[in-house]
DNA sequence: CTGAATCCCCAACGATACTG
DNA sequence: CAGTATCGTTGGGGATTCAG
C-alpha cells in the first residue's frame, strides 16, 4: 500500500484503542474522530453542506486556510467517501465539490455538534476562566 | 497564565477561523472540536458517560492510553467545565471523575458521532480502498 | 493511588514557489 | 483555476522518571 498521509495510513494498523464502553472495538471511532479532529475538515464539510463549490470559492470561503490544506482537506474528505469531486475538462479547469449522501448524513452530526460549541461557548469559556483563577 | 498544555492554551489565542457559512465566528467551534479531536478525550467522556470512575479505573478502560495521556486530557475536560473531579482525601488518595451537566450535554452528540462511525465503518473502509485501488 | 516533570519524536500544518 | 513540491515549524502525544 502507498503510503497516501502516513498519518493516515496509520490510523489503519492499530486495530487496539476500545473502551469497552458499549463500543468495542471503538478503532472506527477514533477513526472518524480523527477525520473530524482535523483542523479544517469540519469547515469545509460545513461549508459544502451549504452549497456545491468550486475549489477558488472554497479557499475564500474557509478563512484561514492555505491552498495545500484545502487540497489535502478534500483529499482526505473524498477518500472516506464524505465528499464528491466532479471534474469538468474546461478551461480553466473546473472542479464541483459536493457532500455525498454519507456526507450529508455526517453533516447532520457536525452541525449538532457545531450548535453545541456555540450554544455553550460562555459556559466553557467562563469555566476556564474560573479553572485558570484557582490553579495558576 | 501558567502553560497547562502549550497548545491548548493557545486555542484560546486565536479567534479567526470562522467559516461564516452560517457560523460565524467558527471559532468556538474550532475551539471545542480541537477538544474533541483530541485522541483521548472522546474514549473518556464515552466512558465517563457509563460511570463515575476513579483515575486509575478510566486508565485500564481507556485502552492504550497512558497515564500522562490520561491526566493531561481529565485536565483539559476539567477545564473546560466538562468532568468534575472530586478529591477525597484518603490515604492512598482517590479521585472520582464524573461528568458535569455539560459534560453530560456533549456526552449525547459524542454518543451520537460514535454510532455513527460505527454504522458507517465498512462504508468508509470501502471508500478508501476504492479510492487507493483507483489512485497509487 | 494520583500526578507532575523531562525528554523526544513525528504527523499536521503553514508558507512559498512552481505547473498544466 | 486547480493542484503539486518542498521545506520548516510545532505541538500532540508516548515513555520514563520522580513526588506527594
Amino acid at each position: 500500500m502507498k503510503a497516501t498521509t502516513r498519518g493516515i495510513d496509520e490510523m489503519n494498523a492499530g486495530v487496539d484503542n476500545c473502551v469497552e464502553a458499549g463500543y468495542r472495538g471503538a478503532f472506527p471511532v477514533r477513526n472518524i474522530l480523527d477525520r473530524v479532529g482535523n483542523k479544517w475538515s469540519v469547515m469545509a464539510v460545513l461549508r459544502l453542506g451549504r452549497r456545491t463549490e468550486r475549489f477558488r470559492a472554497l479557499l475564500r470561503a474557509v478563512d484561514g486556510i492555505s491552498q495545500r490544506m484545502l487540497t489535502v482537506t478534500l483529499r482526505g474528505l473524498e477518500r472516506d467517501g464524505l465528499v464528491h469531486r466532479d471534474v469538468f475538462d474546461t478551461l480553466p479547469p473546473t472542479v464541483a465539490n459536493s457532500l455525498t449522501p454519507t456526507g450529508l448524513s455526517l453533516l447532520t452530526l457536525i452541525t449538532a455538534l457545531a450548535d453545541w460549541a456555540m450554544q455553550h461557548e460562555a459556559a466553557v469559556k467562563a469555566a476556564r476562566a474560573e479553572y485558570d483563577r484557582r490553579n495558576g
